[in-house]
DNA sequence: TGGTGTGAACAACTTCACAGCG
DNA sequence: CGCTGTGAAGTTGTTCACACCA
């Protein structure tokens, strides 16, 4: 199963394997079986056991899995052994929100990088330090504090515009919470958070079922 | 095909086809292609015929779909000619800047209710008026004011618990954007934004890709 | 003629069921 | 013996190709 090409979605399961196992770490938590591991992230055993068979054999047959290890291995694939330097783009109500918020500090994301166009924001401080540049600056800003992911908290007119500057700055990742389908490149990934389809899919929900 | 169990993706997929319609209309397009359309949204044109197909007959052979039409009945199927009432859970950084975000207001959802634990914010009221009330009063104050859906901006730890309120409040809609999975009763809908996962995707890519 | 509506082919993902191994 | 790893079966969702109709 080595040279498969790798769902989607076993991506965004690894992801919430790791955090499940992290927490299982901190209960001093040994070994876990595919069973366990399952119920806890609200999957299918065999999805969880398939998922991480692409990549290799982590587990202990008669056993289970070691945490550590299988957190480590999990770790190792998704590439969050090394720092990622971020540049958050729109410091809005959302951006700044979310430069503030503590969970990108966790799994070695940084930010390096803050980037408006409003006069009264531009050349200020964060209450984290980082100063503000202007989006004019998107290109030099981001080679010199060698950025590898652009967030776009932007107003849906500005994002695609946004993301041009950010894909010709040599950017390879954008996480865009504007809610717009934006266009790039190939060599640019783009994943996009958009909390209002989740809104209208519970409306919808909602809605049929009475 | 009028009867049959539709998509989740289909339900997606309605909700971004809207708002490009919305785009549509206020630039004064009449009809529109399923082609063209498909172009707007990046999908494939078959996908937005299928998916409409679910629910009726919309369009004009030979010619294409009216704009206005097309957005009404969409509107129609997402349950979104009715108003919601929106409860924030948390105002922290993250919980504070989606109250204000204007997204919410289109489409007829309205904040009715906030709640958090922190004695310092209770009492208190939002820049838009709102006042914020003790978690502990989730029960109360959601059946008084009617609250359709809640929103937690919680961290982890707490989300489970006041989602367990959530549901004993009589909700049966909850978006999440707190990084745990929660368990809730089938009666319940649970739509999950979680934004780390979708950067973990991203170092993913950034990884293979070099 | 041109674009919708849709059955049929196709592709992707998930679950089952059990062989294989510690 | 028990749990992983995995081929095969099953399920779900997407795309094709063309009949059908304004």
């Amino acid at each position: 199963m080595k040279f498969a090409k790798i769902p989607m979605a076993t991506i965004t399961r690894l992801s919430v394997y790791m955090r499940t196992l992290q927490d299982l770490l901190e209960d001093d938590v040994d070994v876990i079986s595919s069973e366990r591991l399952a119920r806890l992230c609200g999957v299918n055993p065999a999805q969880i056991r398939k998922d991480l068979a692409y990549f290799g054999e982590f587990g202990v047959r008669g056993v289970g899995y070691r945490v550590g290890d299988l957190l480590g291995q999990i770790k190792d694939i998704l590439g969050l052994t090394r720092r990622w330097n971020l540049a958050m783009v729109g410091l809005g109500n959302l951006g700044s929100a979310l430069v503030r918020h503590a969970n990108f500090l966790k799994h070695g994301y940084t930010f390096t990088a803050a980037f408006d166009v409003d006069p009264q924001k531009v050349g200020k401080r964060l209450p984290n330090g980082l100063l503000i540049n202007h989006v004019n600056e998107i290109e030099e800003v981001v080679k010199d504090r060698d950025v590898n992911v652009g967030i776009i908290t932007t107003p849906a007119s500005a994002a695609q515009s946004v993301a041009n500057q950010l894909v010709l700055a040599g950017i390879n990742g954008i996480l865009n919470f504007a809610p717009v389908q934006i266009q790039v490149p190939d060599c640019c990934h783009v994943e996009n958070v958009d909390f209002t389809i989740s809104l209208d899919t519970i409306a919808y929900h909602l809605s049929v079922s009475g």
